[in-house]
RNA sequence: GGGGGUAUAGCUCAGCGGUAGAGCAGUGGCCUUUUAAGCCAUUGGUCCUAGGUUCAAUCCCUAGUGCCCCCA
């Protein structure tokens, strides 16, 4: 029963003992006690109702949840029931219940799970409430829950037994509702515009579509490594190129990094593929996006993120990488910015580490992410990134250094990242060589060269821009969480220690 | 990887070099419209772990661990 071999706490073993007696009564777990109404729907529909319109047509429900407040006052009692949806009081009496049922009554517990049959009515305070005929516990509940007022603050728990956490905290609920309404939103608002959902592997032979460290695990079957998944995107592509124009997924990718604020190591990403459109078609896209994302969940525009103001409604600002850090460096010599060896002395002198085989791409992202990144606070799209770090981007045709990419970011951190897709075979074939020289040179974060990607890009991919959004990071921003960790339901952490 | 904060009752938190306290929750009692209900009584602790200093450590020192924040 109890995993360690401490002596259990009190209060559980007070209330093991209830439990007991209800067993020998042999009414330990029924499960054939329903609902007619949820506390939500009850303070919808009754909130205006008088106390004569329910005499004089009386309003009979069946009621369930958890117990989360009980007072006792002599022979009469009220307590606060939680379901779904909200929480209602009840209210009652010994001599309408009886005395056997009444003195049940007092020994139960906050957080036990109970049903109760009766009647609505108004108490003198006003507050609308269930005049209970009958009574029923159904789940008796073992663990005390944390204090009524507080309620879970310390973080530790909150992010452990999250199951505590939303039984008590409405604001830890909101979130995740929140959560649930915006992948909703994002789905019907891609259904709209005729997107495929789909589904591809999240186990690959080769982990592709990202710049980062994956997951390695082995089939014992097939007798080889898989990795998980780092981005969908090269499956993506292969389904635009199967013909399906337009798809999207929402789910886990997973990248082998450090866990912090902003990262955990599975996180969830929305990536849409659509084609015969280039960047600038996704960045309207996305404003609307999330312009009417913010209305449809706030009915503004406007919100406000850890103390600072997002604005939805009027256009992000545009700006290039190299614009952003001339802003940001007015020392630099703007007309270097693609000269490694001047790159080089840029980066040591802001203490950037710089590795043998960067190129001045790298460099420049590079100072970009140092100096540049967490000053942008207002929505902005950064655009016209190096080639260097965009090995599936098409290249721009003014420019070949360049891609036709761009990233928005806003609060300080990156939120999405989005190209014209590369869809000439022969250049991605150049380009997973270079990947693959950078791996040689001891760049785990490298691309692997996928043979049957580019055999797929010979068939032919039409023009085709994709983009990639953290959810979970979208999530953080419109429901002012400071940590990632607040987002997820189960985040990752340290084991706890056994002793 | 580095720096800072934190760890005391089921929960939220005080506290002090002499083995510990409040509120809530629990237990017993009073109370038939309360709502952070109230009143009386009362239970409850490996003070994160391991060393060290000391007559004496929950407190001071060292190391470790979890969590939070910042930096790389």
């Amino acid at each position: 029963m109890a995993e360690s071999n401490r002596p259990e706490n009190k209060l559980v073993a007070e209330r093991r003992k209830k439990l007991a007696a209800l067993r020998a009564d042999g009414f330990a777990f029924p499960n054939t006690f329903r609902r007619t109404a949820l506390a939500g729907q009850l303070h919808r529909v009754y909130d205006e109702h008088s106390n004569e319109a329910f005499e004089a047509e009386p309003v009979e429900v069946l009621v369930a949840g958890r117990m989360m407040t009980q007072r006792v006052m002599g022979k009469a009692s009220f307590a606060t029931i939680q379901d779904r949806s909200g929480q209602i009081q009840l209210f009652l009496q010994r001599d309408q219940v009886g005395k056997e049922a009444y003195d049940g009554f007092k020994g139960w517990d906050l957080g036990d799970i109970v049903w109760a049959r009766g009647t609505l009515f108004r108490t003198r305070t006003g507050e609308l409430s269930v005049k209970v005929c009958e009574m029923q516990l159904l789940t008796k509940s073992l663990q005390p829950l944390p204090e009524k007022f507080h309620g879970l603050s310390d973080q530790e728990s909150k992010y452990r037994q999250r199951y505590v956490d939303l039984i008590v905290n409405e604001s830890s609920r909101e979130v995740f509702r929140v959560r649930s309404k915006i992948v909703q939103f994002i789905r019907s608002y891609l259904d709209a515009m005729d997107f495929l959902e789909v589904e591809t592997p999240m186990m690959q032979i080769l982990p592709g579509g990202a710049l980062a460290r994956p997951f390695v695990t082995y089939h014992n079957a097939l007798e080889r490594d898989l990795y998980l998944r780092v981005a969908p995107e090269l499956y993506l592509k292969r389904l635009v190129v199967g013909g399906f124009e337009r798809v999207y997924e929402i789910n886990r990718s997973f990248r082998n990094e450090g866990i912090s604020t902003q990262h955990n190591p599975e996180f969830t990403m929305l990536e849409l593929y659509l084609a015969y459109a280039d960047q600038t078609v996704l960045m309207d896209l996305l404003e609307n996006l999330l312009r009417s994302l913010a209305e449809s969940l706030f009915g503004r525009t406007e919100l406000v993120y850890q103390g600072q103001e997002l604005k939805f409604d009027e256009p992000f600002r545009r700006v290039t990488v190299e614009e952003a850090i001339a802003e940001q460096n007015p020392e630099l010599d703007t007309g270097r910015l693609r000269d490694l060896d001047y790159l080089r002395d840029a980066c040591g002198r802001l203490d950037i580490p710089v590795q043998e085989n960067a190129g001045p791409g790298k460099l420049l992202i590079e100072i970009f992410e140092k100096t540049v990144e967490r000053q942008l606070d207002k929505p902005t799209y950064v655009t016209a990134y190096p080639a260097e770090v965009s090995p599936l981007a098409r290249r721009s045709s003014d420019d070949p250094w360049l891609v036709d990419r761009f990233e928005l970011f806003m609060a300080g951190r990156e939120l999405a990242n989005g190209f014209a897709e590369l869809n000439d075979p022969e250049d991605q074939d150049e380009r997973f060589r270079q990947q693959m020289e950078q791996k040689d040179f001891g760049d785990d974060e490298a691309m692997p060269y996928d043979t049957d990607y580019i055999r797929a890009l010979e068939y032919g991919l039409p023009p085709t821009a994709g983009l990639g959004i953290g959810i979970d990071r979208l999530v953080m921003l419109l429901t002012d969480s400071p940590s990632i960790r607040d987002v997820l339901l189960f985040p990752h952490l340290r084991p706890q220690r056994e002793d």
